[in-house]
DNA sequence: AATTTTATTATGTCGTACATAATAAAGTAT
DNA sequence: ATACTTTATTATGTACGACATAATAAAATT
């Protein structure tokens, strides 16, 4: 008994599984700086003999890093290396059903900031035209008075929009994932405060003072304008 | 010829892999809201059976959700619904030498948003006893003259600790991962612009302002402090 | 009743075989 | 000789069957 478990202290880290350990000699591989993206990498039974595991092992180890984005994998060329979309994957964990509540209040607040922080971003990017594109979103900026799906459209359209002046197009992924929860979260009762129907800086305010303003108008505009919902996380 | 088109044009969107449509099919499964975390779902055996595919082409699909982290599987027990650690794999495609450059300035811009924006989380949830941290952390804040190492590792502390204060396990998650490839944009060659050494808000300032001053305080000070960033970002 | 031993079960690993798609090579016609 | 078509080749995709291994349940022993 004794032997047992000394001989599992033994082997301490090696824990893992026999993919968990090829799959970390070929992220080590990937990660090695002689590989540039769109380098090529063995044939999986070429990695299966160096590797001295079955292809079935070396072929679930290549597909998680497939999974991750890491790799693409074409017939007769092989697997190659790309640049990952960090965000690709991530979608489809990022349900509401399954998450649990507390990170979809996370989810929830990191929305709140990143729209309250990425001004600078904004005003060092935007053009000409995006004041007149956004100037035509708000231009028919619903009432609280119309439906609900108008509203959450209308919603979308503005801050998406903003995501894209930003000219950052991992937030603007990264946007489009956390806005589902954001809304499950604002919508389902996980929030215990309702939301409130004061009326703070509008959609064509926040246009207004991203015309002539600076970034730290802005940066008060928008956390003015989106007071209903910090509101309804601090109590 | 023209047979051929059009029952490529007939097969249409199925254009997918047998595995994609089978992971479709179970991730579909997992966000029917019948199901919550901690059920399981059949075997694979079952599974292959009832979808009519091998099992090989089952395995692979739960293997992608389980790189995903929608499901752990265990010997014997099957595969349960796990509530997924959003950020937990992405930290093996988040490497500076697999992101290309514009993703890693994507990145570094990131970082510098989530800190300007967080100040709300911050004020909120700020107790008494991390001020006493913040203030010890910056007790030896070091002078530029030190080694670098030692500036960086004083450099995460502190901005660490305040991701901590926010109380967003999900943004500290975050923010641990966008780490690394900051500090590589930061030291590497990519923004053209050298790092200025002038000195702006310092750490301590900052504490100070957390203990007395207002949200809307923090964030213009936290984008003075970290002036010298944006000012590499916008020419 | 508690502990140990044995069976069972479902995933983990392996090997083989063939299908399929992408490419390269060979062949053919103009 | 060039352009096109056809035929091989190659590496991944899919499928099946077999055994190993670990976790649990059932049985047996004390």
């Amino acid at each position: 008994m004794a032997v047992e478990l000394i001989q599992e202290k033994l082997k301490g880290i090696e824990t893992n599984s026999l993919v968990d350990r090829v799959e970390a000699r070929l992220v080590e591989l990937l990660q090695s700086r002689q590989l540039k993206v769109g380098d090529s990498i063995p044939k999986e039974i070429e990695l299966a003999e160096i590797i001295g595991v079955s292809r079935t092992v070396i072929r679930e180890a290549l597909l998680r890093l497939r999974t991750m984005g890491l790799i693409e994998s074409r017939k007769k060329k092989g697997a190659v290396i790309t640049s990952p979309d960090i965000f690709g994957n991530l979608s489809k964990s990022m349900n509401p059903y399954l998450l649990d509540d507390n990170t979809l209040r996370e989810v929830f607040e990191l929305r709140l900031v990143l729209e309250v922080g990425m001004a600078d971003l904004l005003y060092n990017r935007i053009q000409k035209k995006d004041i007149e594109e956004l100037r035509k979103i708000v231009q028919d900026e619903p009432t609280d008075a119309e439906n609900r799906i108008f509203n959450v459209n209308h919603e979308i359209a503005f801050h998406g929009k903003l995501y894209d002046i930003s000219g950052n197009e991992t937030m603007r992924k990264f946007q489009k994932m956390l806005l589902p929860v954001f809304e499950y979260v604002h919508e389902s009762g996980l929030l215990k405060k309702p939301a409130s129907r004061k009326k703070f800086i509008s959609h064509r305010g926040l246009v207004d003072i991203l015309e002539n303003g600076s970034p730290e108008m802005f940066r008060n505009a928008m956390r003015n304008h989106l007071d209903n919902h910090f509101a309804r996380l601090f109590e």
